[in-house]
DNA sequence: CTGAAAGCGCTAACAG
DNA sequence: CTGTTAGCGCTTTCAG
């Protein structure tokens, strides 16, 4: 047959496709397979000297032992999956990165699926996890999730043995131990920031309604004027989604129709530069017309003009606080329902 | 023992980690565990009423094949490692959003490693690759490989059967099929834009010494240039690293030493954003004194204040490339040592 | 401390 | 078209 020249063939014929098994390391250093495994597993049962020749014997032979072999007689494999709502939000690649180290260090693989918004996914994967033995699933989404009809699979799942993890919304009432970023409070803060510094009235810009986690921000929002002892004014609170053109539009709006009020705290960063921009394009200045606080910390805050100050993240907390619930879940033992990670308030430009 | 109230208790013990086997199934249909393996292989032999009966028991017992005996038995399993540079930076999420969904239409499943830009990481994983019996590996960096120490276990794992792919970096000499952005004419088409709007001289802004795509978007500047009878000025070619950071300082250098250009063609967008935060913050006005153009189609490239023109990416199309090629690998067909995705030139403010 | 033997759940030959 | 049999490579009793 022809091969072209611009191309390149494929894999060669199957029988070409030899692998080291243990028991070549095990004739090689003298032993049986069942020691060779010991000593691979760590155990300490092995004689020093009956040690030292195994893994000799597997470095010169570079043995990579099976993990479908492992997974199979075991019955559980090394991979955590991670489901992300959407990876390209920087949210979410910062945690997946933090979370693969992080997991990394404890010897567990990272499957990643992206779920994109919808909720027929999480279920699909969910109903997947027990075909590939999975030590873990961590849930990274803000995303409503319908968690009474999952509740039954997550529980089956559970009941197999696979560690269950929920970051940035809390699931702990449905059994899912929880990594979150503290919301409420940090929402206070900000609002009482901008209080402090003279900015009321105060907007406040989030997806409300359909975000669990936007309801725990507009309660921080609420509890700070409350404390000031300010009304809530109606006008002024805009609930739409989280997303750059949401923001532009918003405050494009309440521009129009002349609403009072100096400042603005948006529920995402990328709400909070939306609306900053729809406010420079008309000629306003930030902060000094309105300022503005964001959500999230995502790296471009302190890059655009003015650079915008934020409520950021900590997914390297997070990260690690995963990795060692995974610790502590593989060694039987218990871990906090919840965990909230805090939330700095990254002073720049814009407020 | 007592257990807190906070904590939640880890798996239960192992006796309950009962899950429906092949067996069971077949049992429930009155066939053997054979036919139904068929069944699920979607191998046709099987009668069209024995296959039903098996898809009922399947469906009733919601069996799940374990993925580990399955990649015991058959030598290889079903997923592949996407080994990207730095998740963090948007090209390689948005890669990673785009090359997971479209293998996952072909049934493979994502393993995600973050290089973090570290040489010793890539070996490491190309070791490990044996071990996962991955169907693939898809290299998507473009830092540099040292290729002539990784020849040979890349060599051993194509042999093994492992597909080989790099995405935006060409290694196809190597005998890895490389599917990539065009490089050269896309920074050749976006100077020419700049010479024919008047904007020379042009400066050029890149990491060229150390980055295999920093070099290749450089001979396109070169061209351009040549092609309008320009000689190169070596003070307008500044290389530096890829980072915001690293163009915010290099314009301010050349702003300090007062250089002669009117445009500045980046390597990057967080090259051209820095670079073009600097213009602004010393009150030069973009594009009318500096005219501006950036490489890559980051998400915030459009929102900042001028929007950035840049040469964007098609993350999509690669997605679907790598999907295509996989499945060629797998039916045994060949497959083009490269595969080149256009740039669309998107222009908008800033040049 | 070490070896022999069994078997995890599935699929591929080989019969029938 | 379907069942029987064997075995992928590893770990884990159970003896010794």
């Amino acid at each position: 047959m022809r091969q072209a020249l611009d191309t390149i063939a494929p894999r060669p014929a199957d029988r070409e496709r030899q692998v080291t098994t243990v028991v070549d390391v095990a004739r090689r250093a003298g032993v049986s397979a069942a020691t060779v495994s010991r000593v691979l597993a760590g155990r300490n049962v092995v004689a020093a000297a009956t040690r030292e020749r195994v893994l000799e014997a597997v470095r010169a032979l570079q043995f990579q032992p099976n993990a479908f072999a492992q997974g199979l007689r075991s019955g559980r494999g090394q991979a955590v999956a991670l489901l992300v709502s959407d990876i390209e939000q920087t949210v979410y690649s910062a945690l997946t990165k933090h979370v693969q180290a992080a997991l990394e260090e404890i010897g567990l693989d990272l499957l990643l699926f992206n779920l994109g918004h919808r909720q027929d996914r999480l279920r699909g994967l969910l109903e997947r996890a027990t075909a590939l033995r999975l030590r873990g699933i961590v849930i990274a989404s803000n995303d409503v999730i319908p968690m009474r009809e999952l509740k039954p699979l997550v529980s089956a799942l559970q009941r197999q043995g696979v560690s269950i993890l929920s970051i940035g919304q809390r699931l702990d009432r449905y059994g899912i131990p929880s990594v979150v970023h503290e919301e409420t409070a940090a929402a206070a803060r900000a609002a009482q920031y901008l209080l402090d510094t003279g900015r009321a009235p105060i907007a406040y810009l989030s997806r409300i309604r359909n975000s669990a986690t936007g309801q725990e921000r507009y309660r921080g929002y609420l509890a700070a004027l409350k404390g000031a002892g300010i009304d809530v004014d109606p006008a002024l609170v805009w609930d739409c989604s989280y997303r750059y053109a949401a923001g532009y539009e918003a405050m494009s709006r309440a521009l129009d129709r002349r609403l009072a009020f100096r400042s603005l705290l948006a529920a995402s960063d990328e709400l909070a530069l939306g609306a900053m921009a729809a406010a420079l394009d008309r000629g306003l200045k930030v902060p000094d017309d309105v300022a503005i606080i964001g959500f999230g910390g995502i790296a471009w805050g302190e890059h655009v003009r003015p650079a915008l100050t934020t409520l950021g993240a900590d997914p390297k907390a997070i990260g690690e606080h995963v990795r060692d619930m995974f610790r502590n879940l593989l060694d039987g033992g218990d871990v906090p329902r919840q965990t909230v990670v805090k939330r700095p308030l990254l002073l720049r430009q814009s407020a």
